[in-house]
RNA sequence: GGGGUCGUAGUUAAGCCUGGUUAUAACGCCGGCCUGUCACGCCGGAGGCCGCGAGUUCAAUUCUCGUCGACCCCGCCA
């Protein structure tokens, strides 16, 4: 643990109180002389039985402190039973370290605290883990997060993150938003994500919904006028956990009247430059970010947030195969399906490597998966034999298939190459080190579909949310629904999501068109959002918005690689704290109170 | 809901595949020594229901099944 890597400086916040004079990281040889009093904990001590030397530590760094008997007889004795962890409040004079025993792998490296008397503030027992210990299982390091808190790297991520918070303010601030707070306690929705449910005692049967996002009050702040809304806020959702999926979570939520795409993605893409700037210190090397449609994507990279740190782009080769006697790809191609291919260039793989590759393309939903290695005017393939000339001449062309390069070939419906091709590119670009970890790649991805088709619910879904607008009236759309593109957008950072929006409809004819085209009826419709109806037709300013998941961005800016590390007090993958030991059972007087009856009781 | 990895002193790991001795090491902890260390050093010591429960076996930390917990992934996450 490098103690000295706090850059963050904090001012002698401590004139004029009492306890203390100076942060223990900023004694500094101008401190020469004087007598100060410290307060922090002891990080380690080293007794050398004459002499005893305390590392003590606080936010801002440590410094060094020694007992020695010819300062005081007194303290240099209780000082023997001082132990890790102490908390201590010491006194003493200042001085540069004598010639020789300078440390300079510490700012305070050239002075020491000589001490005159000092007073424990607090006891330690037995640490459950040693804090420079950085190989410490992750649920010793959450049960004893205030142990592990104490650590300077992790007292770091929470000081970065602070400071995201305070660049995002006065950012947006400073672009004339507004900051609000919208309620915890809301209604249950029915599109979206699971809801967090809480029971309302006072309204027996009924119950709140822990907002997924504050996505209708804010709308709803743009028809009260508000004009610019922004909030730093906390959305709940009751699905399963990941690496960087949370139940509770941050979003920068933020929302503009009078706007359109480019004016929200403008306002988005100052906020992100900002706030990469304060963490890692320079601007992001493409500006402004580059684009890409949602059909390009899915084209070239078989996905929505398509990582752009390695090459590796998918081809769809159907029309060279057209003639084809090799029975899938035939039979794939009469039945309306597609061949894609993805070209590894210049790598040795071997046999081992190759059936991995088809392994993991099966486990991704492929029915099989083709390779072929070219060396020179040979193919060495499972299919070889099928092949002909023209359908080698053609593949070497549309794929700049060289001798030595491999190429991978999926066929099957588009929606199901697209999905394991895009995903099988992933698992090439980390298996074979395919992926720049230095680049910092923004993309938006822009013209989202409106609607998908679910084959579970029998019915169209709104892809983004069902507030989003289309890019033209439903009203008058003629066709296929599953091809009206939205007025979304997504924000993507190295292959992850980091924010979404769109421009919602503003004209009540327009939203019910589009409940009535995801199959809502009206009475449901009115039931749960009626209120927004009504005010859509109260002069709803045109508006739009868009959310950063603000976690997110602050892992991924901080190069971590789990969303726990930048939230102070996380939960495990099953949803339960590990410090506090939440969910808990609750007692029978507060069921009673909300006439709850739980079904697992007894036992 | 499904697939996978892991679980051994306070901590981090080894041992387990190939069952059998006092379960090993480092850090930490306890006691002693030490006036220039900063991962202080030296000497000595304590510390284990091998996650839990069944099964197989003469014998299980080791093999099998179940279960609990942590993690990763799929589904899910508008």
């Amino acid at each position: 643990m490098t103690v000295s890597s706090i850059p963050y400086i904090i001012i002698d916040f401590l004139k004029g109180l009492t306890v203390r004079d100076k942060y223990c990281g900023h004694v500094t040889t101008n401190d020469i002389g004087k007598e100060l009093s410290l307060a922090g904990w002891v990080f380690r001590r080293r007794d050398h039985g004459g002499l005893i030397f305390v590392d003590l530590r606080d936010v801002t760094g440590l410094v060094q402190v020694v007992f020695s008997p010819e300062i005081s007889k007194e303290a240099h004795e209780a000082a023997g039973d001082i132990k890790q962890e102490y908390v201590l409040r010491v006194t003493g004079r200042v001085e540069k370290r004598p010639a020789e025993t300078e440390n300079p792998n510490i700012p305070t490296g050239e002075v020491e605290v000589y001490v005159r008397s000092f007073e424990v503030l607090n006891t330690c027992k037995t640490l459950p883990f040693q804090l420079d210990d950085e190989e410490i299982n992750e649920s010793i390091r959450l049960k004893y997060r205030y142990l592990d808190m104490r650590r300077p790297d992790v007292q770091k991520v929470f000081i970065e993150r602070s400071k995201a918070s305070k660049v995002t303010r006065d950012y947006l601030v400073n672009q004339g938003f507004i900051e609000f707070e919208t309620p915890f306690l809301t209604k249950s929705t029915p599109e979206g994500a699971r809801d967090f449910i809480v029971p309302s005692r006072l309204n027996q049967g009924m119950f709140y919904a822990l907002p997924q996002s504050p996505q209708l009050y804010k709308q709803i702040l743009m028809m009260g006028g508000f004009d610019r809304y922004f909030q730093i806020a906390r959305c709940f959702r009751d699905e399963d956990l990941r690496a960087d999926r949370q139940p509770e979570f941050t979003q920068i939520d933020i929302e503009m009247s009078f706007v359109d795409r480019e004016d929200v993605m403008a306002v988005s893409e100052g906020l992100i430059v900002a706030i990469y700037e304060a963490l890692k210190g320079k601007k992001p090397p493409e500006m402004p970010f580059p684009r890409m449609s949602y059909a390009e994507a899915m084209e070239k990279y078989g996905s929505d947030k398509p990582d752009l740190c390695f090459d590796l782009p998918l081809k769809e080769i159907t029309d060279i195969f057209t003639e084809t006697e090799f029975g899938v790809f035939k039979k794939t191609i009469e039945g309306g399906g597609i061949l894609k291919a993805m070209v590894l260039k210049g790598k040795t793989l071997s046999r081992k490597d190759l059936d991995d590759t088809v392994d993991a393309a099966k486990e991704m939903g492929a029915g099989g998966l083709i390779w072929m290695r070219r060396d020179g005017d040979a193919y060495q393939s499972p299919v070889a034999k099928f092949l002909k000339e023209d359908e080698k001449a053609g593949m070497e062309k549309a794929l700049d298939f060289a001798s030595g390069d491999i190429v991978f070939i999926m066929a099957d419906k588009r929606d199901k190459v697209d999905d394991v091709m895009g995903r099988l590119r992933l698992y090439l670009g980390a298996k074979f080190d395919l992926i720049d970890k230095t680049a910092d790649k923004f993309l938006w991805v822009v013209d989202f579909p409106l609607l998908e088709y679910s084959e579970e619910e029998k019915r169209y879904v709104a892809k983004h949310h069902p507030f989003t607008s289309p890019k033209e009236s439903l009203r008058t759309y003629q066709g296929d629904y599953g091809s009206i593109l939205a007025n979304a957008y997504d924000l993507v950072f190295n292959g992850v999501e980091i924010g979404g929006g769109s421009i919602r409809n503003h004209r009540m004819d327009d939203q019910q068109e589009l409940f009535k085209v995801i199959n809502m009826k009206e009475e449901e419709a009115a039931d749960k959002f009626g209120y927004l109806l009504e005010a859509l037709e109260m002069g709803a300013p045109p508006h739009g918005g868009l959310a950063f998941g603000f976690d997110r961005i602050l892992m991924l800016f901080l190069g971590l690689e789990s969303i726990r590390d930048v939230i102070p007090f996380p939960k495990t993958q099953k949803g339960t704290c590990l410090l506090t030991g939440a969910p808990s059972r609750i007692g029978q007087r507060q069921l009673n109170e909300l006439k709850i009856r739980t079904q697992t009781e007894s036992r």
